[in-house]
DNA sequence: CGTTGCGTTGAGAGGCTTCAACCTAGGTGG
DNA sequence: CCACCTAGGTTGAAGCCTCTCAACGCAACG
């Protein structure tokens, strides 16, 4: 309530579900904010073969990793949403071995990783929880593998929708099961691995058993028990405890 | 070549194609070696739900992480080979949220969070060298959900099997292109996303092709510069510099 | 008012799956 | 020492899930 209009939010709230933050350490984080770039919608924000630029840290706006093929196909491996950090020793790489961009218009940090370590160094609770975060990273990339590698298209999209719900409703971002997703059917063909023609069919299917809505950019689950068992999704993997009913 | 009997020789290779350690750090590392467990063929370390035992090293053998769903499908996540670890920061967690299991019968140590941590502190350029290596093994992760995601069947065996000659190289485990794949073809499957049937018949394509050879638990590469040009493989992501060409 | 990006729809093709049978090798016990 | 058993590899056939290609609708925008 005191500081919601802080562009530092969606992290304070995202790490407090790990941990429970002191004022002191609200103020540090707060201090991470530096010069927000400002990124526009479909930019690349940092390229595969690039030197890393420091910690990218998501304020608003949704952004994600992919790698292309030769041929150009895209998988896109993770999304960022407001809130989420890159790794925090990304430093150590001397190139990147995949492409970050935008979906929507961002704000973004990029974090000097001395102020980051000195962070990490004198706050061990925010070390903490910044720990778990990156945790949670690496469980979300393995669920996406099951997710591509052993569900049908529709189970593969209910279960992004599932996990995007609870993600952003960490960060205040999602009411009423609804959220902005500003993602073409591209986007999210590219994301679980299917063609945009069968990701149409798919969302159609989940609209006509009165699932989902979708248009304008914006989600609403209509139906979260179901969507949740057409997925088979477990929250378990997000660790956030029992604030999420696993 | 000083100390190549050491069951924590895998460790040291593997960390030393990171950054160069002196032998006060190689010691140090040695001191890791602890209870080291032996584990059969075909058994789980831990289970989904359990909590974490500490930090795995696998010494010898081979291991993977899975997830497996209420229908019984597995998606193998992770290959463990000698000398890779699990995440450093795992005691953070409450619950696993996926499965170790051997491929075959191995040695395994379970660190103390408390010894790696002063390690840590005490040695920086061992802890960035563990940093490192879990950064890699994030990398591989999502080089994984881009084989599953957009590669067609053999490609995907074939590019598995590179990177699999890369890091058991690294560690010395294979020579002449060759290595020990103590895996069924139903493990393959559950590996790539397909059927064991597929898997079958992929191989047999690969086999026809002259580009491998595979039986008795031991895969050769007959024709490397072909196995990765169908593959489309770039090591770059396993961030060993110049050492793997990438 | 044309252009452009995105969603939608149809039709045909194909990669991969499933089911099922069969084969082989290795291990076990009678 | 052989018969049996089991796990894993191999093969065939049928089918479907998903892809590709292509056309068309539609709304936003300059």
């Amino acid at each position: 309530m005191t500081q919601t209009s802080s562009p530092l939010n969606p992290l304070l709230r995202k790490l407090e579900a790990f941990a429970p933050l002191s004022e002191a350490e609200r103020a540090v984080l707060e201090g991470l904010s530096g010069p927000i770039e400002v990124v526009p919608a479909h930019a690349d924000l940092i390229r595969e073969g690039d030197k890393p630029k420091g910690i990218l840290l998501v304020l608003e706006g949704m952004a994600f990793r992919y790698k292309t093929r030769a041929s150009g196909a895209r998988q896109i491996v993770a999304y960022l949403v407001p809130g989420d950090m890159g790794d925090l020793d990304v430093a150590l790489l001397d190139q990147m071995d995949h492409n970050i961009a935008s979906f929507s218009a961002c704000k973004v940090v990029w974090i000097k990783p001395e102020t980051l370590a000195s962070i990490q160094q004198n706050y061990p609770t925010i070390a903490r929880a910044l720990r778990m975060s990156t945790l949670v990273d690496e469980a979300t990339l393995r669920e996406w593998l099951v997710n591509v590698g052993c569900r049908s298209a529709i189970e593969r999209i209910a279960h992004l929708f599932c996990e995007l719900l609870v993600r952003l409703q960490v960060v205040g971002l999602a009411t009423d099961n609804s959220y902005t997703l500003p993602l073409t059917q591209l986007d999210l063909a590219d994301t679980t691995g299917m063609s945009n023609v069968h990701v149409n069919r798919s969302l159609q299917e989940l609209r006509r058993q009165g699932l989902i809505e979708l248009k304008g950019g914006r989600l609403t689950i209509l139906n979260l028990p179901r969507l949740r068992a057409v997925a088979e999704f477990k929250a378990n993997y997000l660790h956030l405890g029992d604030q999420a009913a696993a």
